[in-house]
DNA sequence: TTGTAGGCGTTATCAG
DNA sequence: CTGATAACGCCTACAA
């Protein structure tokens, strides 16, 4: 049996109510009566229960950080980097972490008033009715991509610039014909390489071929590099490829190695994100760089603001990515 | 302003206590009275507060996952995957999950009872008080290691099997100088790691020098390649290493590929507990496979046991660990 | 400066 | 079968 408000209030000799007001600071009791309140406190080791306080102030302290359905992202580099950055901030404030895996869970979690606010991380268009999540009426920030004619401020990489970066250095090498390995297209994410992909290719005169996309549903282990490298084998004049994630080009570059073809000598690969593993990779992956962990930072932030009812500067918070040049790249071979 | 049950009731024109009822399902409400609160509660889209639940019942529904402090954690795969089978068995449950990176965190989750129980992720022996832990009352689960002297269950690999089946496959393809590269001797799962290492040698027959071993703070990003990098250069007649982990195998290629030193060739890498991502890497990983996934759902469901106030068979629930040889293991060149 | 009492949304006990 | 009503632990007017 915990030790309750009122254990405290009778051990002290007063009443419950001025317990509550040393414990919450509020001015209106002496410092003889706080001092002794303090003490019992401190001997009774008492803890208020949050539960409580929440029922009455209608406030949680808990906010939820809801990730898509699917166990592969729980290996995502991309999500754990984030996911530090949203832990580092949240130890700066009150609140508590809720996480939620599967969309039952993310029912429970959001109708039941169980958080205060959300972070949806990098939700497909298709997941998540936007009907439902404003009828929650909780403060709500996506981050890692975004939804669509969605209504909530989000955080997330500038994506398009991402993928100009990658074409336009393996093009600075001398490629010309440069795949995509792209993820679901139900994903923002995804439809922005996209998109990014084929303008950047346009705009520096290069043919688009749909034969050099490969859409991955996901990655889900071993199936993946088997159909990588059916790929790769059916574009053998393909000299480079761009990934829409370093996860994805991590899969590349194993297939390569599957398919006898040599990175950077026949393939070059550029990933995106720069997740901390990549540099450890062997050889270290070519990537577009952009601080997950500050992401994950400002998701946070921004999310406790509007808990504060305080006002957005703006609707989207979009990080910057540049290009950083390791061992996975090269100057294309002749033939391959 | 959320729908509760009041409203409910007033609108069905019953009592609160009739809602209440057909919302635990429990008897005593007649068919049609029952159809039509049903009824209500659909069209108010009404759900209950579990906070308020909570209070009454003494159970908040949650269960804490907690992490010791560091972010490096995040991004270890051997985290990451346990992670991945908490959320999936989870699912199974009722229950909600808090997490928690800091030790401020896990205080604020631990001792205001916001939790019904947790689950301690590879705890270092320094870091918790086996007193505080006990002072919170509520059932306690630590998985991936285990506290010295704890009376709680435990959840984890075989390392000391694990480690003497890497060190017999580096043997057995003929290797006798035989590297360590381990984690912190805070966690128990380096120190079996070591202890195991040492009695494997010695009934091998191997003479055991310190000189091999390698201990590592953490996987903290760059600066390791560098030390371990150190560490090869050093010891240039050892033709296998064993690692504690996959993470730290990782990085051995890593800085064995800086000092130009080629694996398997001139070094045979043998990680730890086979994490998914090992076989992406090039050349693919060989490893002690251990079931992370089915480790944390055993967590869970034995943390669900002890809530339901039943009993556990055992204290430590003991996962196998078998050797898988891939492609960072050989046979030992006559000398590097 | 202090205490009393009402209420937050639920469940549970006890009458009717 | 149904409905008051008293908790649960806490906060907060309002009184004293």
């Amino acid at each position: 049996m915990a030790v309750s408000i009122k254990d405290v209030a009778l051990k002290a000799g007063v009443s419950i109510a001025s317990v509550s007001r040393v414990l919450s600071g509020k001015p209106g009791v002496g410092a003889k009566t706080a001092e002794r309140i303090r003490q019992v406190i401190d001997e009774l080791g008492y803890r208020p229960n949050l539960g409580a306080r929440g029922l009455v102030k209608r406030k949680t302290g808990n906010i939820a950080v809801v990730v898509p359905r699917g166990s592969y992202i729980l290996n995502n580099p991309f999500f754990s980097t984030i996911l530090d950055g949203i832990a580092k901030e949240i130890d700066q404030t009150e609140f508590n972490l809720l996480m939620s895996f599967t969309s039952v869970q993310q029912q429970r979690l959001l109708e039941t008033q169980a958080v205060d606010g959300a972070i949806l991380f990098s939700p497909r268009n298709e997941e998540l009715s936007m009907d439902w999540l404003k009828s929650l009426a909780i403060p709500i920030i996506v981050v890692g991509s975004y939804l669509e004619d969605s209504p909530f401020p989000c955080v997330r990489p500038d994506d398009e610039e991402g993928v100009r970066q990658s074409v336009t250095a393996l093009f600075n090498k001398g490629h010309r014909t440069i795949g995509l390995v792209n993820g679901p297209m139900s994903s923002m994410h995804s439809v922005r390489y996209y998109k990014g992909y084929e303008s950047t290719l346009k705009y520096l005169g290069i043919p688009f071929s749909k034969e050099l996309v490969f859409e991955l549903d996901e990655f889900d282990g071993g199936k993946v590099v088997e159909v990588v490298s059916e790929f790769l084998k059916g574009n053998q004049h393909m000299t480079g490829v761009v990934c829409s994630s370093d996860f994805l080009a991590m899969g590349v570059m194993k297939a390569a190695d599957n398919a006898n073809v040599s990175i950077p000598h026949d393939l070059s690969v550029v990933g995106a994100d720069d997740v901390p593993i990549s540099s450890f990779l062997t050889p270290s992956l070519s990537s577009v760089h952009v601080d997950l962990i500050g992401m994950g930072r400002k998701a946070v932030s921004i999310l406790t603001q509007l808990l504060e009812e305080k006002e957005l500067e703006k609707k989207e918070y979009i990080f910057p990515m540049h290009y950083v040049d390791r061992g996975t790249t090269g100057t294309p071979k002749m033939k391959r």
